[in-house]
DNA sequence: AACTCGGGGCA
DNA sequence: TGCCCAGAGTT
C-alpha cells in the first residue's frame, strides 16, 4: 500500500491557501433529498455541476420519487433533460435505476458503496458523492481534476484513482471534504490543466513537488 | 484497453 | 469551428 508523501500538518496549511484563494464554495450539487442528490450526480457525468442544477430543479418540480421515474418512457424523460450531454444514455440509467430501488431496495436509497455500485449509472465517484453528502460516510470523490490535482500536489502518490480515494478519505480531515473536492476541480480547470497547466499564477506552487520538478527540469 | 455518448466551455 | 471534457457502460 503506497503512503501520501505529503506531511499531514502541510495539509492545513494547503487547504488554509484553497480556503483563501477560493473564498466562494465552489459549485455544488444542489438537493433535497438523498435520491436528488443521486439523480443529480448520475446527471453530473462529464457536465458541469451548474447545468446540472438547473435541470435537476426543473426535473424534480414535477417528479421526485423513485415510482415518478420509473414508469417514465426514456423518450419522455430524455426531451426533459436533453440540454445536457449524455442525456440519451443518462435517461436510460435513471429509469432503470428508479426500478432497481422499487425492486431491491424497497424504494429507498442504499447507504452501502457495494449496493450503489449496482445501480445503472452509478460508478466511483457517484456513489462516495453520495455516500460522503447524503449518508455522512467516509468517501472521498475522486473525479479526474480531483485526480491529477492531488497527485501533482503529493496529497496522493497513488497511480490508481481507487487508492487516491482511499488515502484522501484518511489524510483530509471530513469537514473539508465537499468544499475541497470543489476546489480541486476548480483549481484543475482554471489553472492545474492536464496539458500547459499554468503553474506561474499557482497560488499553491511553493508548495507543489510537480512545479519543483518542473522548475528543475 | 479502446470506444461511445453529447451539449457546453473555451481557444 | 474544432477540440476537450466536472464518468460510466459496453465490447
Amino acid at each position: 500500500m503506497s503512503k501520501p508523501n505529503i506531511k499531514e500538518e502541510k495539509v492545513e496549511e494547503l487547504i488554509a491557501l484553497f480556503a483563501e484563494h477560493y473564498p466562494e464554495p465552489g459549485t455544488s450539487l444542489d438537493s433535497n433529498s438523498d435520491f436528488e442528490l443521486l439523480i443529480a450526480t448520475i446527471l453530473s457525468a462529464q457536465t458541469t455541476d451548474l447545468q446540472v442544477n438547473k435541470v435537476t430543479a426543473e426535473l424534480f418540480k414535477e417528479y421526485n420519487k423513485p415510482e415518478d421515474f420509473a414508469g417514465l418512457a426514456q423518450k419522455e424523460l430524455e426531451e426533459k433533460i436533453n440540454s445536457i450531454g449524455l442525456y440519451r444514455n443518462k435517461a436510460k440509467y435513471i429509469i432503470k435505476t428508479s426500478k432497481m430501488l422499487l425492486e431491491d431496495y424497497q424504494g429507498k436509497v442504499p447507504q452501502e458503496r457495494k449496493e450503489l455500485l449496482k445501480l445503472a449509472g452509478v460508478g466511483r465517484k457517484t456513489a462516495n458523492v453520495v455516500l460522503a453528502n447524503a449518508f455522512n460516510k467516509a468517501a472521498f470523490p475522486v473525479d479526474t481534476h480531483v485526480f491529477r490535482v492531488s497527485s501533482r500536489l503529493a496529497l496522493s502518490s497513488a497511480k490508481n484513482p481507487k487508492v487516491t480515494e482511499k488515502e484522501l478519505t484518511e489524510l483530509i480531515p471530513k469537514k473539508y471534504w465537499i468544499d475541497l473536492h470543489h476546489w480541486l476541480i476548480d483549481h484543475g480547470r482554471a489553472i492545474c490543466k492536464a496539458q500547459n497547466p499554468d503553474c506561474e499564477n499557482c497560488f499553491c506552487s511553493h508548495l507543489c513537488p510537480y512545479y519543483k520538478n518542473l522548475v528543475k527540469g
